[in-house]
DNA sequence: GCAAAAGTGTTCGTACTACACCCATGA
DNA sequence: TCATGGGTGTAGTACGAACACTTTTGC
């Protein structure tokens, strides 16, 4: 799409937005995925000056914030079932508005907004975003891949106090749970800790934390294809895990 | 002041926020403060319908959010120097709306609000909060007495999910820095813990760890007046006390 | 058979728990 | 002097860090 399109477009979305919308308030998701031994966010493209934004929106006049998030989360990425929990408000003044500047003051999306941060945990394997007509793409973006690109306003800090809130929640909340496929292997939940809090952790001790806590159902299979010996499939103990995250996990 | 009178300055007070407000957003601070061993809020009583209120405010058009609640702190509360941080929010079409249901839709205050909530802790030995126009009193009102009073809107459920960030945050948020006066006895301490967790600890245990924690000084003083032996005074020692945070305390 | 990854065991030190004991103070 | 709360010491235990050892797999 050319820059004359995706002016008249986001012109276009202003007049509609003014009817449904209230002013001022936006939220953005920062959707976490976990592939490869890597994190990933989940990231838009956008039509209009080609940077990467997070999929956020508005919130509808009569619609409670978090039904919200959750109609934003489907519209714009195509996800659902995930775990989501709000984090934090950016509310600078000219944190967004600058960003539209060529537009006339009274574009919707020109004025100013407080955005409430929500971080989602998305088990990527079952089905892959879309894009919505806003975006020219909507996909992955490894963490280490984050430096390199054109980010949007403030995404970059929203994104990064996402990141550390998942570290602090990593022992009070089911990050694995909802990161990993059904079936996983005990390397694999260790690189995924080992992605979130930045840092190696020892094999032995890990094993030894985790399997202690009591919520891991050992299969009576293994993962087979490897290189090398097979390690043992697992699965979450639902109810055990969530009356072990009552008490937190634990501190890593 | 009567119903009449509270009913003109709540009119008066909507035509002069449409001006300078923005709409829709709104900020509760949910101050803590700690007397006699037990934990308080500080909490408006409005002239119109006496109910007891968070000393809430809204944000200006032209000025960052986090300065919005610094002035609401001091201009509805009297209070300054606290520690300050976002803790949730509160997002639900009609939290707050169906409050003003006499009055007419115009009214700047029966709009729908999403109102972010903000925890702050006040050493209440330095200065006594003052009420503004708008509040007939502003007092404190200890924890144990608040299932007896009337309490607005959803301003009850904005206070536990206060109280239940403190207690997660205790490990790793200057807590007692910022609650209790500047000389205070390890016993005192201890309450404060204990009046945050809602469970007794032990002090002989409690004692090494805080110490071990490198973060008191021990004053040459003690606390004369008591009835027994008289306690040792401390103080915070605000270097090491910043240092000891980064990593988080400890597990309480 | 060998390299590499998966899984288990062992040792050591630290930190928490529970509880006992001594100390200081005012009545 | 005695009751009470403040302060310190100690034995037992649990758990994490570090590291060694065994097992299993594909090449």
């Amino acid at each position: 799409m050319n820059e004359k399109d995706s002016k008249e477009q986001i012109l276009r979305r202003s007049v509609e937005a003014k009817e449904i919308y209230l002013p001022h308030i936006s939220a953005d998701p920062v959707i976490f995925g976990f592939h490869q031994n890597e994190l990933k966010v989940l990231l838009a493209r956008m039509n209009y000056r080609k940077q990467w934004m997070l999929p956020g929106g508005y919130v509808k006049k009569d619609e409670d914030l978090d039904d919200a998030v959750l109609r934003i989360l489907e519209s714009r990425a195509g996800v659902t079932n995930v775990f989501l929990e709000e984090f934090g408000v950016f509310g600078k003044k000219n944190r967004s508005e600058y960003y539209f500047e060529d537009f006339d003051d009274s574009l919707f999306q020109k004025q100013r907004f407080i955005s409430v941060g929500y971080y989602a945990l998305y088990n990527s394997s079952e089905l892959s975003p879309v894009a919505d007509e806003m975006s020219e793409t909507c996909e992955w973006i490894y963490l280490k891949q984050l430096p390199e690109i054109n980010l949007a306003m403030d995404h970059r800090e929203i994104i990064e106090k996402a990141l550390q809130t998942l570290r602090e929640k990593i022992s009070h909340k089911p990050i694995g749970y909802n990161l990993l496929p059904e079936k996983f292997t005990l390397p694999e939940l260790q690189k995924l800790y080992e992605a979130i809090l930045g840092k190696p952790l020892n094999r032995g001790n890990f094993y030894r934390k985790i399997k202690n806590l009591g919520i891991l159902k050992k299969l009576q299979e293994q993962r087979r294809g490897g290189a090398h010996k097979a390690p043992d499939l697992y699965s979450f103990d639902d109810h055990q895990y969530r009356k072990a995250l009552e008490n937190g996990l634990r501190n890593w």
